[in-house]
DNA sequence: TTGAAAGCGCTAACAC
DNA sequence: GTGTTAGCGCTTTCAA
């Protein structure tokens, strides 16, 4: 078995109480026999168990992240540092993929709920309804999703692909193809917003699509049709699979298309032609998300909502207007 | 305060051992009862506090996942397979990144090891030594890591890039470079290893390199003094950077030098040339990680290692030596 | 088949 | 400043 409290109050000659608060309530406690104490626990090897802490504090310092897909690109930097800023605070993280379904994420909820302070939820598929039904047992931070009272960590899309649409215009392009993601989508809504206010271009929506290569792939010939000579897409890897997708069909990025994705996976910066596209702060959100989410598991707070800013990152998949693929021509 | 056995207890009329028996031995307990308790934790919404069971019965049904760096693509595709399979067996997986520092990736399985059951190290950076030591606090499972008695699960590149030196000779390249990643990798051990016993061909090695983009594009200098016309990388980040630095240079892939990668990483797919590459089987070796720790957990069998196959995906960035590039020529 | 009671490792009043 | 005691939520003997 493996060494407790108990092991370490018999080896310093001190009640366990006084092992416990030596470790947990240090300055109830002599410092010298703090000291000797902790020594001793050092030299057994000791580590305290904190499920048991748990169980009387109420306090697991676990938190749970769920996420839609870890292998979607977007996601790991946030997680790394979630993850690493809750060490920061002594906390563990669970990491969970619902595989973009929202029954799988509510029964995560479920099971998970008793074993942490407080959950991460990232871009959830779940409905405002079930969120707010949730929120009873456990506290939620959620990551790009808007929900009353509830802290959040926004990352504001929609400037960025304003200033895309700006780049876009400034380029000499007036019709301008939105590619968008998933059905219901906040980032997608944000994007829509964003189009819809847009003067100077006309904006044509391509959608909805998989955020995946293939859905970009696939959106290619939507694209093409749509007479537009410039494309925002719902992600980098929509952006990615559309390129490859023009590409097929002879039509070259930026000379007669121009593409802009969203996110600035690894891959962005590795494609050939580099990509534009609007950076998410992932792991500025992770890490505020879990600041956000410690302190409002201590405290009865009110809910904070952080909004980070985005950055257009202009690279080689824009460029201006070819005179004749002008707004309208077939 | 949140439903427990108690309350279930009280609300059907039993007492909490029976509540117990309903959900953890429910062989012991008569059918009409357990229903009736199911039925009645069901409407209370009662989940059993896991940790509070772990306390008697010394099993966490947690699993503490370790890797190097969550952001490198190697990894994510691993960590959800492995968070996938240990749902299946009704464990929860701690995720935590370290940094790729042996002080951090011990420090963490020392916090960690009294809340799991087992611990998952994936490409650990730790000694030989340490890991033996860690051993007896908690049963470990490594990935593409060889330790005597101890469960792993190898991924073997060495095949991989047997078959990627063949492809090679095939194409009629004679000289070929080594560009490694890190010193005292695994992979790279194995990979110089294929190198040395292969015929046919000459392998210069070129490196110890960072196992990332940089890493590849600061190698392209000497992999063209090199005399090489052809390339089998550490990782497809180095074979990705690589191309770019011998494309800054005005080399063309595959036309002046053929690039192999191992990984087959997304960002593989979606260069341009695609990249050939030695596909790892990350995803597998997260599931069977998992099942061999699960598995050695519960009994003391005696330690399995699986070795899983690689595959050799042929795709642009190989092609037939050029004649005026023929070994040693300048 | 069920109940009673002890105890897992730890913390938190409450004494002294 | 330290010891005593009860108890967190659960499982597991042991009786009945």
């Amino acid at each position: 078995m493996a060494v407790t409290i108990r092991d370490v109050a018999r080896a310093s000659g001190v009640h366990v109480s006084t092992v416990s608060r030596a470790f947990s309530a240090p300055h109830l406690v002599n410092a010298e026999t703090r000291t000797r104490v902790l020594a001793v626990a050092e030299g057994l090897g000791y580590r305290p168990n904190r499920a048991a802490r748990a169980l009387t504090t109420g306090r697991t310092h676990n938190i749970g992240l769920i996420v839609a897909d870890i292998a979607n690109p977007f996601f790991p930097p946030l997680i790394k540092a979630a993850q690493a800023q809750a060490r920061v605070h002594d906390y563990h993280v669970y990491v969970a993929d619902t595989d973009e379904d929202p029954r799988t994420e509510e029964e995560l909820i479920r099971t998970l709920r008793r074993q942490v302070d407080g959950v991460l939820l990232c871009s959830p598929r779940l409905s405002n309804r079930a969120i707010e039904r949730l929120r009873e047992d456990v506290p939620f931070v959620v990551v790009n999703r808007r929900i009353r009272g509830m802290p959040a960590v926004l990352m504001d899309v929609g400037a960025g692909a304003r200033r895309a649409l700006e780049h876009l215009a400034g380029l000499g392009h007036r019709r301008i193809a939105l590619v968008l993601g998933p059905r219901g989508s906040w980032t997608g809504r944000r994007m829509r917003a964003a189009a819809a206010a847009a003067r100077e271009v006309e904006v044509v929506v391509v959608g909805p699509n998989a955020p995946t290569e293939q859905g970009g792939l696939a959106a290619a010939e939507r694209v093409l049709a749509s007479g537009a000579t410039a494309v925002l897409a719902y992600n980098d890897l929509v952006a990615l699979g559309l390129i490859e997708g023009l590409y097929e069909r002879g039509v070259r990025v930026p000379e007669d298309i121009s593409v802009v994705g969203v996110d600035d996976i690894g891959a962005a910066r590795l494609n050939r032609p580099k990509l534009t596209t609007i950076a998410m702060p992932t792991a500025a959100a992770g890490r505020i998300a879990v600041d956000l989410l410690v302190q409002s598991a201590a405290e009865r707070a009110a809910p904070t909502v952080a909004s980070l800013d985005t950055e257009l990152v202009i690279r080689e998949s824009t460029g201006p207007v070819a005179g004749r693929r002008a707004a309208g021509a077939p």
